[in-house]
DNA sequence: GATAGGAGCTGAACCGGTTTAGTGAATACA
DNA sequence: TGTATTCACTAAACCGGTTCAGCTCCTATC
């Protein structure tokens, strides 16, 4: 049947030690024998049973991600499937696998951790859409596993973090609408608890105040594309309105740009839009999205990395930050218009 | 540390057997001793170690997902991220996991599958995306995992299969195009390797046929935004120029539509377009776009569900039809135009 | 030339379950 | 009343690896 140690150690003429130790390239074996095992092995077909290694070394050989979200939102997010198979690409070249799981009620995601850890299933976690406070920091360190955050965390985390500029393509972006002449430029941002909802809001902020502008023009969302029309709704009645908006993802971007024209305006004409993620739909609106492009393949596999090398050497694992977000100017965005804006009236 | 067999068997005064048997339902302790047993085995939150469970029964408890796509792809299509969110949903209700696999070169499917077989990661596999003489199902034979299939494939498969009424959906959708007076009704295809893509074009040729009309305006594509544009292109070339499109899924009838207004025609005022998959964002087109609606949470789930059955009882299941795709009606169809159309130009 | 040390290897314990063979007592049957 | 059967349970083997303790034999040391 399956071929074991026990089969190669006879084959061998050793003893099942001698072949663990000459396969995990372990001392206590000469070089002579140690080929000849590894020959033998070779020969006949030998393929570690990960079971019997795990429950012998207490490993599970795989990595746990939690995506805790709507399932309704979870198609909608272009970041999840690429940033998956960036894991994967790193998780192949070592006899690591991923195991997935999804949280779709409100209080599954604790217990989507806990199971996975007391099933055995994983060695870590990749910690994705870390929030302001987030509690599975205390309960990796609770559970005792090692964890690589995206972004890192705001409060005081010990485990290494992938990160990326994310002001530096918000700024690229706001300073592309203000070459264009624009000034009123708001934001419509994510849902505040996460990490990157805050930070994309922080740019922005950031950018205008650089510039002497104020940034007033805030519309608080949560990355949904109704709640994308609400924020757009509610910045484009302001007295102040926005002759352009900064939105914190594409799906809001697209929502609001489609409902600004369903108000009358012009998009670039009268509002100027940026998106954020570069959605591959983005490239086909009406007009074309502008927009960050992000990596999520590159998240992907930097962060399995960063995992496995902590599994490989726990301590001194650093952050690795990646390249910023490249601004992708399409047709949304456009000169400011020359005549004043007046405030939309409630449809 | 961890709590063990071994734990509860001396607090409860039996043999690691009996605690065994007691555990399991299984026959061989009294039902006084299996009641002891079994609160002692919660008094000390004792869980089963799955690595031990699966060594000595041979099982991995988890089920396999290989998904196969370029990754630049992968983010365009919203139905994975519901569907896995959908199997989730089966698996929290059993001790099983999710382990996914993503194969992004081009030979790397079949290494992946005979991977995660050779280290009993998995017990079975759910084979979506099933192709034309799928080479997968003699591969499950070989490795002699029993698997699920979406779609029933069109070669011999033993593996129950979870389908849906693709016809109905497209039916539906050249109906709707008919009622509005078209008759030039074109399709843009998936690819058709896919039963997928192959499926869909059968129910359009039928719809036709049924109606009296030839289907000839058909222009092949592969899914992607590029190939929907390639094929629009193609189709409104034709003397015979189509005014309706009814596109294989909603990329590329997103960029066929943009395409279209791009040389000049009006969406529906010159050609209605429909869709297929109701992703979020073809809400907020321009016009928000017509298309069928699938349900892939539903999908994931029953796939699961038959596995996890088939696994209990590996004779005698059955095929699971879920319900055709819903029309959702928006603006990118209308009326059929009055005067004459032309072929366009090339651009 | 006795001795310490280390290299190279073996045998067995161990990880935490399942499962089989076997045992003693109670029960059924003739 | 003696024998066969069933029930409830135990001890031990087993799954396929890792790892520890210990045993040889060879070499270096004084």
């Amino acid at each position: 049947m399956t071929v074991t140690i026990n089969d190669v150690a006879q084959a061998a003429g050793v003893s099942k030690g001698a072949v663990s130790y000459a396969l995990n390239g372990q001392p206590g074996v000469s070089q002579e024998t140690r080929d000849r095992i590894l020959r033998v092995a070779k020969e006949l077909g030998w393929t570690p049973n990960l079971r019997a290694k795990g429950l012998s070394s207490s490993k599970a050989y795989a990595l746990g991600l939690v995506v805790a979200r709507d399932p309704l939102l979870l198609g909608t997010d272009p970041f999840f499937p690429a940033f998956i198979a960036g894991i994967e690409t790193a998780l192949a070249e070592h006899e690591y696998a991923l195991v997935l799981s999804v949280a779709t009620a409100p209080g599954a995601e604790e217990r989507c951790y806990r199971k996975l850890v007391d099933n055995g299933r994983v060695d870590g976690f990749i910690l994705t859409d870390v929030r302001h406070d987030d509690s599975r920091i205390a309960l990796m360190l609770e559970l005792k596993l090692p964890a690589v955050t995206l972004n890192r965390p705001d409060a005081a985390s010990p485990f290494p973090a992938v990160s990326v500029e994310e002001s530096e393509g918000i700024v690229a972006a706001v300073e592309h609408l203000m070459e264009l002449g624009h000034s009123r430029i708001a934001h419509v941002g994510g849902a505040q608890e996460y990490i990157h909802g805050r930070s994309r809001r922080q740019a922005w902020e950031d950018a205008l105040r650089g510039a002497g502008l104020r940034p007033d023009l805030f519309a608080a969302a949560d990355f949904t594309a109704a709640g994308g029309v609400a924020a757009t709704a509610d910045l484009l009645r302001r007295p102040d309105r926005p002759t352009a908006i900064v939105y914190a993802n594409d799906l809001m971007a697209t929502a609001g740009q489609s409902y600004a024209q369903s108000m009358g305006l012009s998009v670039p004409g009268d509002l100027s839009i940026t998106g954020y993620d570069n959605a591959e739909f983005t490239k086909y609106l009406n007009p074309p999205l502008t927009t960050l492009a992000t990596d999520p393949m590159l998240w992907g596999r930097a962060s399995a990395q960063l995992m496995l090398n902590q599994l490989a050497a726990p301590r001194g694992v650093e952050d690795i930050t990646l390249p910023s977000p490249r601004l992708i100017v399409r047709a949304s965005t456009g000169p400011v218009p020359a005549t004043p804006t007046e405030p939309l009236r409630s449809s």
